[in-house]
DNA sequence: GCCCGTTGCTTGCAGTTGCAAACGAACTGG
DNA sequence: CCAGTTCGTTTGCAACTGCAAGCAACGGGC
């Protein structure tokens, strides 16, 4: 993380900008956005709505979540350290899943003080090549595990506000 | 279509606002935006900026990230999982926890794409309720992953490699 | 009947965003 | 010198956000 603080939205865009080596108008261009209200934000003179700062990011090939924290929209995103917090977040698992993980994780966490063993935290980890072949997980696990994948089974999830 | 999901962002506040069983006005004043302000976005009249976005957020207690993903601001692309990167990066697990942690969190992804919970994303875990009947883990389960809780791989101070 | 508090919705208005058009400066080349 | 292009900027205006004030409806207490 060797991002200067800056402090203002407008100058870190035009600082990628320039980083890219593209013209104002260019990235204008490439973010649907017209030139000159380009050149207020990056004055500082405008304040972009998500939207446009979001076809900001877009168009200079760079993170949105990035541009707003940058822009003080989003709070200093505390996952790259808390994995209980993205699994809180995380909205592509169902309830029941996330409390196995929890769990998993915090019964890690009790087992093994790994103390310090610290890995190359990488802004940009693989995706899932590991260099030594690891076995992934036993069938049997994963089959343990299973009816806990689905959550309760069928129903529809509503046994969380069992208080009226 | 460049925003067909105005409508779609405020049915969501509703909905979390209503899981969350608190007034329209309670919410706005969380948040601290008027209430004819929040009713028009609820409604899909207004399109909110990303700082009342936030605002929001905060008063739902539920992430800002889901919230612009919600909201079409955010790409769901870009992070493949904050939840593998957390725990990629978390230093408190040995490198066989984390491995197994990451297998079974994409196994969860594989068998439960049914796609019926996503909208529930629990925004208050727990406000005061009671705990419904979610037993945390059978320890057989936990059982069956000791020997993968204490793989080492890498302990600088340790036993030596004991292949598992 | 009446009053009071809460719910959500509608209305007018200031302040802002975001853009089309036009501008001066710098560079190319005839 | 003038014509052509590209650069970032400035200007005027439509459209929008976001709010203060006010509205009608539901329910409880006297």
């Amino acid at each position: 993380m060797a991002l200067p603080k800056v402090g203002s939205i407008g100058e870190y865009i035009r600082e990628q900008r320039q980083q890219a080596k593209i013209s104002l108008r260019q990235l204008a261009a490439a973010a649907g956005v017209s030139n000159p209200y380009l050149s207020q934000i990056e004055r500082g003179l405008r304040k972009p709505s998500a939207e446009i700062l979001n076809q900001i990011a877009k168009g200079l090939r760079i993170s949105s979540q990035v541009l707003y924290v940058q822009a003080g929209l989003i709070e200093d995103h505390e996952p790259p350290s808390d994995v209980i917090t993205a699994i809180r977040e995380d909205p592509h698992i169902t309830e029941r899943q996330r409390q196995v993980l929890i769990d998993i994780y915090e019964s890690f966490r009790k087992e093994g003080p790994a103390g310090d063993e610290q890995t190359s935290q990488n802004a940009h980890p693989r995706p899932a090549s590991a260099p030594d072949d690891e076995q992934p997980l036993p069938p049997e696990l994963l089959a343990a595990l299973e009816p806990y994948a689905a959550g309760n089974g069928n129903g529809p999830v509503n046994q969380e506000t069992k208080e009226g």
